[in-house]
DNA sequence: GTTTTTAATTGAAATGATTACAAAGATAAT
DNA sequence: ATTATCTTTGTAATCATTTCAATTAAAAAC
């Protein structure tokens, strides 16, 4: 969390607790969580925070540019602490979102209306 | 609406009065919309229509691959009776959805978190 | 063509994610 | 220490979507 504290000043957020413990598990679980996810997780550990609190700290990092959400769970808004240009894979099995850094052109030929959904993807 | 009528047999989908007319209004206004648009658009002429109709009419569609539902809008669903494969970019100015068929890979060189998206593009 | 069965439509209520808001708590400035 | 500003918190409101049971329409059987 010391380094979290650092990170976070390099995109001029000032570090808090919470927002300094949300960026934490940002960094380490490189899951592309959701709201709750990021809440349950950190619930424990930090007992007295509010899920208002993981709300109003993921729309500051998204303004500040220091993470990017998905929209590509409809369920869910998900976020990404890796705001480079890379793509994404969304498994309707397990509902888990995975990163896409190398993109085949052949992908793009499967079916519409399947069990997934590639979105923001790089050109190879 | 007879066109509609033929569409829609085409994806083995049994028309009805109701599906005909959002079928119509797909095929009439390739504007990506959302359940709340085709709704609005119908309920003049078709005063009892109701919205469970059009959120059940679209479920079927999707499921019968007649459309493509896209997340891009994290504030709605949208549908688009284009299924072939193609991009879309989403404009949060204007909250429109927009075509992107020949895809520039400059375009990805964009910075994120600005005031738009690009999803499920295809390469060029 | 009337009865019976099945499918589609409807409106109301429930759900679930997100947002709004106002009070309480913490930090920084004076 | 006092005051002002920022952050966190919990509750309530909002809004899209889903569930559900009742009504209506269409299809099948007689
Ligand atoms: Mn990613
Ligand atoms: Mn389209
Ligand atoms: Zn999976
Ligand atoms: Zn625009």
């Amino acid at each position: 969390m010391l380094e979290s504290h650092q990170y976070l000043r390099q995109f001029s957020i000032k570090p808090s607790v919470q927002r300094s413990a949300v960026m934490h598990f940002l960094l380490n679980n490189r899951i592309h969580p959701t709201i709750d996810e990021i809440f349950m997780a950190l619930s424990p550990t930090m007992p007295t925070l509010s899920k208002t609190t993981v709300y109003n700290t993921m729309d500051l990092f998204v303004e500040k540019g220091a993470v990017q959400v998905l929209a590509i769970d409809e369920k869910n808004a998900r976020y990404d602490v890796d705001i480079s240009a890379h793509g994404h894979f969304f498994c309707k099995g397990c509902a888990k979102v995975y990163d896409i850094f190398d993109l085949k052109p052949e992908m793009f030929q499967l079916p519409v209306n399947e069990k997934f959904k590639i979105h923001a993807v790089e050109s190879s």
